[in-house]
DNA sequence: GTCCGTGCAAATCGTTTGCACGGGG
DNA sequence: CCCCGTGCAAACGATTTGCACGGAC
């Protein structure tokens, strides 16, 4: 993710105020790579200032999908929205079991749809998310 | 998806009881390329069956995905539950404006990890997600 | 001084759970 | 006749909404 100064920068050219709130949850931001839900991100930001609200959090979040330096991750789901804080064009290796996810930058060449294939879409991306078990969780898994 | 007489034979092997609202869920089921939501699926059992319970068609969905011949669609999140007639491996094509999930059902060549960049996961599957705008949504489209 | 952003509370949406009755085997 | 499956109602977790106060600009 970019840095707090870009960042901060950025609002501003949106009219979008400066507040310590959306100060702290950038901060985390930037240094996070999990992937984390919005409600995983809310209990972060808790941690350092202890009386913000869920609300503001969930507004601030959506509001940094707006202005395009975060995006949701669609291909995932049974944990509530998560955000990716790489919004470029990469794929995800996702552990089915502790709903741990990581990036794959690598770009797949084929993947392309025939005429036929596309049934009339015009296609904007494609992601490819692999499933599979995290080292963690083979270790664990004795069934 | 395989014929109702197949599907009845399957609930009987493991036990379970063929009763009138497992039928009817299975009938609509066996029509249904539209990876309807969990919600979806119990209107449409409605109609034919108006006093069916949320709970028996979330119970009975819950346990087609057990007996595997029905599955999870992980890739699109926002509507609830999507639930998949075809349990093979194959692709999907999403409509970002309207949510409409179509079937890509090919093979595509190349997409393996190295040993590296798996991060020591044991990959089970992987699954290509196409984002775009259906034919429809592109006349709707005036922004 | 103006609004935008915040925080609280309540509402909402989809799904799950607990439990007692009734019908399928 | 036993017990699984059903239906109801309540619980639940994540997210959204309405609204009034307070702080960023």
């Amino acid at each position: 993710m970019e840095s707090l100064e870009t960042l901060l920068a950025l609002l501003r050219q949106n009219d979008l105020k400066i507040t310590p709130q959306r100060r702290v949850i950038l901060e985390l931001l930037i240094e996070d790579d999990s992937h984390p839900t919005a409600d995983g991100i809310y209990q972060r930001v808790l941690a350092v200032m202890p009386d913000v609200s869920r609300t503001t959090v969930y507004n601030t979040l959506r509001e940094l999908v707006h202005l395009g330096v975060l995006a949701e991750v669609q291909e995932v789901s049974g944990d509530g929205l998560r955000y990716d804080t790489r919004t470029g064009p990469h794929h995800h290796l996702f552990c089915t079991r502790c709903h741990t996810l990581i990036d794959i930058i690598r770009d797949f060449e084929g993947i392309i749809l025939s005429p036929e294939e596309t049934a009339g879409y015009r296609i904007m991306k494609h992601q490819v998310t692999f499933y599979g078990l995290c080292p963690e969780c083979q270790k664990r898994e004795i069934n």
